[in-house]
DNA sequence: CCGCGGATCTTCT
DNA sequence: GAAGATCCGCGGA
C-alpha cells in the first residue's frame, strides 16, 4: 500500500455498527457510511474496505429506487428489518451492493458505489486483474463485488455480524494523531434515468476512490 | 481526455 | 421485449 490510500487498522480493530443505526432515514444512513468500513471475512482473508461514497434508494416516492412499485421477489429484502444486505445482479455482469435501512416495512436502502482497500489487497487485485492501481481495484459499484467476490448468495446477510459487516474504527486507534478531518460531499446520483435531480449520493471530497464523476 | 458500443442476463411490463 | 443503481477497451482529438 503506498501514500494512495489512507493507512488504517487492520479488521480486528473495527467492531460491527448496531442495527439501530441502519433504523434511520436512508439518507441520514446514506451520510453516516462514509467512513466506515467494510469488512468480509473468507478463507484465511480479511478483506476490508473504507466506504467513501454511497447513494440512498428510498421508497413509493424515488422512481430510482428497485422498490418504488412495491414488493416484488427480488427486492423483498428492502421491505425487511435495517442493517442487512441487499445484493442484485444487473447488465447481465455485475453485481451491486446495499445495506438495507429504516425500520421493518419500510423500503430502503444504500447503494455501496467505493471503498478505499485497507487489507486483503493483493487478494483485490488477483480479482480484479493485474497491473491495476489501489485506488481503481474498488472504486465502483461493480469493482468492489468484484474484489469482494459478492454475489446474490451474499444477499439478505446480517451486517451487524461476523463475517460479513460494516463497522467503526475503534477510537483509540487514532488516524493521524486523531486529527483527520472528514468532508463528505452531496450530488445527483449516477447511472439513473429518473429523479435524477434528487441529491442522494454522498461521497469523501478528499478521496482518491471516489467512482469517476460524470462530465459537469 | 472524451465518447461510443459490446458484453450478457435478470426482472418486470 | 426492453431497460437496466456498470465496466472496459477502443478509437479519435
Amino acid at each position: 500500500m503506498r501514500g494512495s490510500v489512507h493507512s488504517s487498522p487492520m479488521a480486528g480493530e473495527v467492531r460491527p455498527l448496531p442495527r439501530a443505526f441502519y433504523e434511520r432515514p436512508t439518507e441520514v444512513a446514506a451520510f453516516e457510511l462514509i467512513g466506515k468500513i467494510l469488512v468480509l471475512k473468507q478463507e484465511r482473508v480479511v478483506l476490508s474496505g473504507r466506504i467513501v461514497e454511497t447513494e440512498a434508494y428510498l421508497g413509493a416516492d424515488d422512481p430510482a429506487s428497485h422498490a418504488w412499485r412495491g414488493p416484488t421477489p427480488r427486492n423483498r429484502v428492502m421491505f425487511g428489518p435495517a442493517g442487512f444486505s441487499y445484493v442484485y445482479f444487473t447488465y447481465g455482469v455485475h453485481h451491486c451492493f446495499n445495506v438495507v435501512t429504516e425500520r421493518e416495512g419500510v423500503p430502503g436502502a444504500v447503494l455501496i458505489r467505493a471503498l478505499e482497500p485497507l487489507s486483503g489487497i493483493g487478494l483485490m487485485r488477483e480479482r480484479r486483474g493485474g497491473g491495476r492501481k489501489d485506488e481503481t481495484l474498488t472504486n465502483g459499484p461493480a469493482k468492489l463485488t468484484q474484489a469482494f467476490h459478492i454475489t446474490r448468495a451474499h444477499s439478505g446477510c446480517d451486517l451487524t455480524r461476523e463475517p460479513f459487516f460494516i463497522g467503526e474504527e475503534n477510537s483509540f486507534v487514532s488516524r493521524n494523531g486523531g486529527a483527520s478531518i472528514l468532508t463528505i460531499r452531496v450530488s445527483p446520483r449516477v447511472g439513473i434515468s429518473r429523479a435524477k435531480d434528487k441529491l442522494f449520493r454522498y461521497y469523501d471530497a478528499s478521496s482518491l476512490c471516489v467512482s469517476a464523476h460524470p462530465k459537469g
